[in-house]
DNA sequence: ACAGCGATTGTTATCGATAACATAAACATC
DNA sequence: GATGTTTATGTTATCGATAACAATCGCTGT
């Protein structure tokens, strides 16, 4: 920056200046710096920048897994809504392991995010107090936690899967069955299960067909070995609700092999709506939890809490949509 | 840590140690700052510890797009292989504009990070520029360019493509159609479709059952649209090759809503062995290339170049594999 | 002509850690 | 027992920017 402003004939503190948008340098001025700049090739180094000014333009963000179309709509939600403030999401996984989420935690806080966005509501005990202390918004994000660490946006995926079965139920069907859910890593999975149970139960209906598709993240593929076991223990299944899009499909596609119409004996269902879910034969019924719009809604949530307004809601409540569509029909 | 120190009855430097492994601390020294850090619930800066060490254990990377399983798959090698020296991954996304790109790299710059992988051969000149003067190790992904800036871990799209079409050829297909590969912006997309036309024009035939499914990233949806396009304008065509698996899974649902049977009447192929391909009924005819694997190799090969290993290859080469599979047989 | 104001630029100190060097204690070697 | 070596810890200066304050300049209005 010394080497600019002296090819600029300024202080460096001009320099600095130059590179901020909309503080007070000249026209004349900024243009040589800039100029100056790019002959040198120079590239300011926002380390330094950060710790100086105390402030790092970072929002962290942490996702089960970053092979999830669900979660990844809901990072270009995010981002599309920080870009315009110049924050820059730093991105980690957590492999759907809360003890893995501790120590990603541990390291993402250690870079002085602003904000910091967390997926789903259960943590470790020291996970908790690393937020809580963290000084820095927190949101928690695709779940509504009992006793929130600061902010919340998301939605009861038991309370969805509740909605699918009234819908089944509604149809005459009784003998529904739940794909996955089964491994507790998977607590937005669990959840679902979890919602079935209690709905079948509110419904007065045996909801003993539960087959685990094991730990997450479930692939198509798990999904259809599910069914194949699904179909062996209890061959006279009429709907299946599946934890994701992508079992459902795995499912579907097991049918076929089988020659098992869908939804003529069997009727099925995910939870996503991911893209396949509307384009395979027959299409899914499927829920819209609205990834991308939790995605935006949290990053406004966060531009406002850090311009200090303190009446933002504690809870933005996302409602997911029930979508029938053919494979329930 | 001034604080921590002084709650361990020690100096800062030592403090500082104690959070390094492998630097010369007492056990006994190190339980006590560890102990007394959590007491006080101090989080080491690591802003101001990459501005004195000038390491900021950070690795850029830019991908396309991240909502595309392939290079979540490439990702997740990265960070697999990165993770062990405590490097972190600084993502952002292109959204396929080569101008976006531009503006992300001169961010991800600022943040100087130890090295930069970037996802194609094709750039600004600017950002070849700010590459070249980074000063740091540069790879390039997922391609094979002519002019490489740094370091090389991909493949030749076209020629991966080739394979594919001599395939169909040695089959007795010589109608083939390809959907893709129309927008300029995705430079993998037309390199597969250039590599299409050129095998087809090498084997003799007619290459211009040309379908554009307009730009990236394509959907199954426009998949399936582009092959609604293909049977009205060609109805005679024997095989077709999707851009990727996505579309080329659009394409096959599509033929399933005409009752066109594949691979009866029509063969059909993708690109990518994405998790669908493998499932779906039939299952559909792909190329593998090792999304994880250049990911893999590209961890090693940061690795090895920031312990100042000079003699690393420029270019590592993948060889993608073609999978045979029922859609096309 | 001159006080007063805003716009632009400069000066100094500082953010929080750690590299580099210095020192002290413990231990080994002959 | 003197000397060299290793291990553990302390001291000082510094990384590269910018916050906070100060100074200068041109202009306005009376």
């Amino acid at each position: 920056m010394t080497d600019v402003a002296r090819l600029a004939g300024v202080s460096p503190m001009t320099v600095s200046r130059a590179f901020k948008p909309d503080s007070s340098v000249s026209e004349a001025t900024r243009d040589a710096i800039l100029r100056a700049a790019e002959d040198l090739g120079y590239v300011l180094d926002s380390t330094a920048s950060a710790l100086r000014s105390q402030r790092t333009d970072f929002v962290a963000v942490t996702i089960p897994s970053i092979n999830n179309a669900n979660f990844a709509d809901t990072i270009r939600g995010l981002s599309e809504g920080l870009k315009a403030r110049g924050l820059q999401i730093l991105l980690g996984y957590t492999d759907y392991d809360i003890h893995e989420e501790e120590r990603l935690i541990g390291q993402l806080l250690r870079r002085r995010p602003e904000a910091i966005v967390v997926t789903g509501g259960r943590h470790t005990d020291r996970t908790r107090r690393m937020l809580e202390n963290a000084g820095i918004p927190v949101i928690e994000t695709w779940d509504l936690p009992e006793a929130p660490i600061g902010h919340v946006v998301g939605f009861s995926n038991a309370q969805a899967v509740r909605g699918m079965v009234d819908h089944f139920v509604g149809r005459g069907l009784t003998r529904i069955a739940f794909i996955g859910g089964d491994a507790d890593r998977d607590t937005r999975g669990t959840d679902r299960r979890a919602g079935f149970i209690a709905a079948m139960q509110a419904h007065g209906l045996d909801a003993t067909r539960l087959i685990a598709a094991g730990p997450p993240p479930i692939s198509m593929r798990e999904g259809a070995e599910a069914m194949g076991r699904l179909l062996e223990g209890f061959p006279d299944t009429q709907a299946v609700i599946a934890v994701s899009d992508l079992s459902a499909f795995g499912a579907l596609t097991e049918c076929q092999r089988r020659g098992i119409a869908v939804p003529g004996q069997i009727s099925l269902a995910g939870f996503g709506d991911y893209e396949i879910a509307g384009i395979c034969v027959p299409p899914l019924t499927t829920i819209n939890p609205f990834p991308r719009e939790i995605g935006t809604r949290t990053a406004e949530l966060i531009l406002e809490v850090l311009d200090g307004r303190r009446d933002m809601p504690a809870t933005i409540a996302i409602s997911p949509e029930l979508l029938l569509r053919a494979s329930s029909l």
